[in-house]
DNA sequence: GCGGAAGTACTCGGATACCCACTGTCCGAGTAGGGAGGG
DNA sequence: CCCTCCCTACTCGGACAGTGGGTATCCGAGTACTTCCGC
């Protein structure tokens, strides 16, 4: 049940594009340079990213992405679904059905307790992470990174941006 | 990031067993015909359980599969762990490294920031999943299921175990 | 009639093919900037 | 000198192969019951 590739290089992504100036973008070549990963895929990240209007993507020279809304306003969960999907992790097949002792007569009820349970554990894990905004992350990694590596991070971004 | 068809039915197959008398066992193919589905591919999910100490496995005429431990000592995480795997859906695949802007010092402190927040939701998920025990998805089952359903497929199994 | 041993049928357990989705890559559509030419 | 038009180069966006894990299946190892034979 492992998360993609692509959900760790977003998150990435938008954890450096937060730190941008106002209207400046930054192109899926220098993401991928500066993270280390193959360009034209991690430009499909950022295409799920841009259809679910949590970046915004600039054409022609001097084009790129740029963050479509505020730090404070877009939460990992924004940023895991719009890589990953919506649906819930756990798929119930309603395998109940095939129980041979069961009347014909399709009750239709509640759906599946088991699979209530999985989903209570899947909200609970979407909960989380939609308590935590990239505004957040922003403040936490100000504490755990060196501010010497952070300003210069910003410096190479923005001269090749 | 789907979880294995595995889960829900090693969920369905404790939920059975957990039915049966003291010391009865319940083969892999009746619990198969049970649900609808392939009995060799269901094996190994009992297997894993079987590894994980959830189970025990009894060969021979007679033999199949039984709860290893008492149903309030049980939990879905235990049962999803055993077939999913322990390790967290979220791989850090320590891009961060990556950054050019980074000196050659691997200094190799706390781990990734990103990651910290999506283990923190993982454990999040985790700990709903162990709040529930087989025996509390008993009680829910006793009110969700009509008791002639229960009944039925109770004798259904047993006769054939 | 009783005990023991061999045979048998049934079970689990691990080893073996198949297939879809994630991974990785490519090329085309579209646009913004720059430069050349004309007024 | 300034405006307009065109061209180029750069960007994103969607379409195309390769591979690993999940899915499905098979066959062998081991055991408990049954049955048969000898005492």
């Amino acid at each position: 049940m492992n998360l993609k590739n692509q959900v760790e290089w977003a998150l990435h992504c938008c954890s450096v594009m937060m730190g941008l100036p106002q209207g400046a973008t930054l192109p899926a070549k220098v993401l991928a340079e500066f993270h280390g990963v193959p360009k034209e895929y991690l430009s499909k990240a950022l295409q799920s990213l841009s259809q679910q209007g949590i970046v915004i993507g600039t054409l022609g020279p001097n084009g790129g992405y740029r963050l479509a809304k505020s730090p404070d306003e877009i939460t990992f969960l924004d940023i895991v679904e719009a890589v990953e999907g919506k649906r819930s992790g756990f798929s119930c097949a309603e395998i109940r059905g095939n129980n041979p002792c069961l009347p014909k007569k399709h009750k239709a009820g509640k759906p599946c307790t088991i699979a209530r349970y999985m989903w209570q554990a899947d909200e609970a894990w979407r909960t989380s992470l939609r308590g935590v905004t990239l505004a957040e992350l922003g403040r936490q990694l100000a504490e755990d990174v060196p501010a010497e590596v952070l300003s210069k991070s910003h410096e190479w971004l923005v001269a090749r941006g």
